[in-house]
DNA sequence: TATTGTTATACTCTATAACTATA
DNA sequence: TATAGTTATAGAGTATAACAATA
């Protein structure tokens, strides 16, 4: 026999899969919706208030600042964000979101947990909501706080 | 103000950041025990049972067949698995693991469920073990199940 | 003809380095 | 000199296609 005795399976060998089919649920609506990943998450994280620079929304939203240059084109161009040169400093682009940008993200959105909703219902309610509570705490903890441990990896010495 | 109401962030927004975190965790435990991550992958598969081709392993990990084979070369030459021809089909290669790919496997994935079980004090006991059950349950769920609506993408003729 | 394992190739995504302009 | 944005390049990871052995 194979028994995996009392222990539990890794947590992360049980979420990654999980969360590329929740990715893989969200591609048919960007596409009907005719925005990329990037291009949401960006509109997503400009929803929530405007960015000074675009350094600081690439780390806001943990990419590269050179990745989300092509991504901002696009959202320009669709008239979904506005990029305009900050008047104090000439160098940096003030961002920041259009009406036609937050309604493509509020429909985009109500569709993409539409169908999260729908996958959750495989769970009795209390652990639902249990399991919201446990997802907003988790995704809270600053990284650094998950991949090392209290001390650092430098602790030792 | 750009407040959010009452809605919740995207499922997969929250979770994919944390899941990255799990595994950037993981890879300093990997790298001390001398084993990759799709090594340390397919030696949990195999410890579950053995498989009977390679193609089989690949699928049930979630991989490419062609991906896995310098995994198996790896493991092989290391002494975790033995990777023997059936003698009742010799185009396919029996897969199981040794004693020596066990104790890795299980020294290497005490270390890892530590560093989870650390980044789970986070939460609440209750909401602990409520976070736990419904992390097996949405695992278990087939992918396109999750990523389909319950009819599927071609139901609309 | 179909399947297993393998190798070689091409593609996608991402990070790094180099450049321009402002400060 | 340092920083914001941009572009060009290189690298890692992955999937696709083609091949040899066996069924």
């Amino acid at each position: 026999m194979a028994d995996q005795g009392g222990g539990r399976r890794d947590l992360a060998a049980m979420l990654h899969p999980f969360v590329r089919a929740l990715v893989a649920a969200e591609m048919p609506v960007l596409a009907r919706n005719g925005i990329s990943m990037w291009g949401y998450i960006v509109l997503s994280a400009l929803d929530g208030g405007p960015a000074r620079t675009q350094a600081a929304l690439a780390q806001a939203i943990g990419a590269d600042k050179t990745r989300i240059i092509a991504v901002l084109d696009e959202l320009q161009d669709a008239g979904f964000i506005v990029r305009e040169p900050d008047p104090a400093d000439r160098r940096a682009r003030l961002l920041s979101i259009t009406p036609a940008g937050h309604r493509m993200r509020t429909a985009t959105q109500s569709e993409i947990q539409a169908n999260e909703n729908r996958v959750l219902t495989a769970l009795p309610a209390a652990d639902r909501r249990a399991f919201l509570r446990a997802v907003e705490v988790l995704s809270g903890l600053p990284h650094d706080e998950i991949a090392a441990g209290p001390a650092g990896p430098d602790a030792a010495g």
